[in-house]
RNA sequence: CGGGGUGUAGCGCAGCUGGCUAGCGCGCUUGCUUUGGGAGCAAGAGGUCGUCGGUUCGAAUCCGUCCACCCCGACCA
């Protein structure tokens, strides 16, 4: 059966990714142009994400709220950069109840604006600062080329927004909240990102600094999965935030706000996934372990399902996401393609011959066929499967460190460096001139990532102009 | 918005030098036999051929129009 498989990823990475999305029912096509359906599968693998994020935010004093979906058009004027850097994708609502609106209304494309206003209205004195709020919702840009996870109309995020009295808490917010999103793509994602800051050129629009986390895709391809901004007084001076401190003297707040959004799955998928489909950690997986039961009569049925049930209670009771495919009308091997289709990261099988030797039979997404496949007691298998989880889970960051970092190169010159962008990273010394970034982009389509934190110890020179250069840079074609 | 492509059953496609009742694979429904790597047989259900207009005795098929979607470029989490 053909059509039920996917295209392998050498002969055409985007169509797998699209029919991969698709047929482990992630999500679907929505009837307006750009939008999706996340399905339920795809938004219990979201709320896993979401739920370790918001545990470590509140454990850093953050707290949740909500803000509007529309926003005065005329909020979206008072900072410059933001207002050039967002207008050509806003949707804008301009009736409303039947009649054109006086004013028209945004929506939404991130809330720095209406939080803003809202934060001036909320802070008088320094008794009033930090504000550390974290909004979880889903905002719309207007985007001309979407894709499923990674580039949508509406997508869906947390956006934090905070406010301080000095520019150095402020940083530090920034750089903390980094530190979680790193934490978090390599310990639960098993994605390796790195950490560092962005050019001029890819700084988002109204920052002073923005930082990201970088990952490698399987193509090669650099994703921005997350960022955190520090903006200075930019906003504080565009919406009058404005606190007295201990001197009474009238100050602007330092801001930040950073976010990781739904796109986050596209990672996920990109860097794990095989030509069988999905492959998941353990630790975000909606379903860690499926239980597959086979037999052939009523007597066989009796006593593997007795095997296949207490198994599934124990394994439960152990706390480990886990479902029984009891399904009496397709056979075992249908359900075999089917699970890994859907990237669950074990799967046990139990039959007669395991009832007769007290046996299971664990089966690893990760390595599929039989160097994937082990027979194990029946005893203890809580234990077992427990530690086999976290034997997944390394060895699938494991697989991901290995493989980006064979593709990241350190070009002798400008030649070898347009060569190696062509089929992964470059770190190469930059001058940080916006000449040296676009020339580079003009000649190869690949564009500056990040610089990152982790620097070598001395300067170099730029791989582009010769020039005295003080950092490395990652260039790399980006999603 | 520039370049390229595609619209025929839920999905993937064939038919397209005009011709009578529009086909195929997968999926779906029912029944029986199956079940340790995508089961088999049988009987069924399902389509105003993207839109509007034109040519013609006759249009899925030829011509024009519009619309939608996909891919490649300029922008972005």
């Amino acid at each position: 059966m053909a059509e039920e498989k996917l295209p392998t990823r050498a002969e055409n990475f985007a169509e797998w990714y699209n029919q991969l999305v698709l047929k482990a029912e992630l999500a679907d096509y929505a009837p307006v142009r750009g939008c999706m359906v996340v399905r339920p599968y795809g938004w219990a693998l979201w709320e896993n994400i979401t739920a370790w994020l918001d545990k470590e935010f509140k454990a850093t004093g953050h707290v949740n709220a909500t803000f509007p979906t529309l926003i005065p058009m005329s909020f979206f004027e008072k900072e410059k950069e933001h207002v050039e850097g967002f207008s050509p994708e806003l949707a804008v609502v301009t009736h409303g109840g039947g009649e054109e609106l006086e004013e028209p209304l945004v929506v939404r494309p991130t809330s720095e604006t209406i939080i803003g206003y809202m934060y001036s209205k909320w802070v008088k004195s320094w008794r009033d600062l930090p504000i550390l709020i974290v909004q979880w919702g889903s905002v719309l840009r207007w985007e001309l080329r979407t894709k499923l996870f990674l580039r949508t109309a509406e997508f869906y995020w947390h956006e934090g927004h905070t406010a301080h009295a000095t520019s150095e808490e402020a940083k530090e917010e920034m750089y903390r909240i980094l530190d979680i999103y790193e934490r978090f793509c390599f310990e639960q994602a098993a994605v390796p990102v790195f950490k560092g800051t962005k050019s001029e050129t890819e700084r988002f629009a109204g920052a002073q600094i923005t930082t990201s986390i970088e990952a490698m895709m399987w193509d090669k391809r650099a994703l921005q999965s997350g960022t955190s901004h520090y903006f200075g007084t930019n906003f504080a001076k565009a919406f009058e935030i404005q606190y007295l401190d201990k001197s009474n003297t009238l100050q602007f707040c330092e801001t930040t706000s950073w976010a990781i959004s739904s796109r986050i799955i596209g990672a996920i998928i990109m860097v794990h996934s095989d030509d069988q489909g999905l492959v998941l950690p353990p630790r975000i997986a909606p379903i860690q372990v499926v239980i597959v039961p086979i037999y052939k009569n009523e007597a066989e049925k009796a006593a593997v399902m007795e095997v296949a049930d207490r198994t599934f209670s124990e394994l439960k009771a152990a706390g480990i996401r886990l479902k029984m495919d009891d399904r009496e009308e397709v056979t075992p091997g249908f359900k075999y393609n089917d699970w890994e289709m859907r990237g669950v990261p074990l799967r046990i099988e139990i039959g007669p011959k395991d009832v007769e030797k007290g046996s299971v039979a664990l089966a690893r997404r990760d390595k599929p066929g039989r160097e994937g496949k082990t027979f194990v007691p029946q005893t203890n298998i809580a234990a077992t499967v427990s530690a086999m989880l976290d034997t997944i889970q390394a060895a699938l960051l494991e697989k991901a460190l290995a493989f980006r970092d064979a593709n990241i190169h350190d070009p002798k010159d400008y030649e070898e460096l347009k060569q190696v962008v062509q089929d992964g990273w470059a770190l190469s010394y930059w001058c940080e001139s916006k000449a040296c970034e676009t020339k580079v982009k003009d000649d190869t389509r690949a564009t500056t990532r990040n610089i990152p934190f982790n620097q070598p110890e001395h300067s170099g020179t730029c791989i582009v102009c010769g020039a005295p250069a003080k950092r490395k840079v990652y260039f790399a074609k980006s999603y």
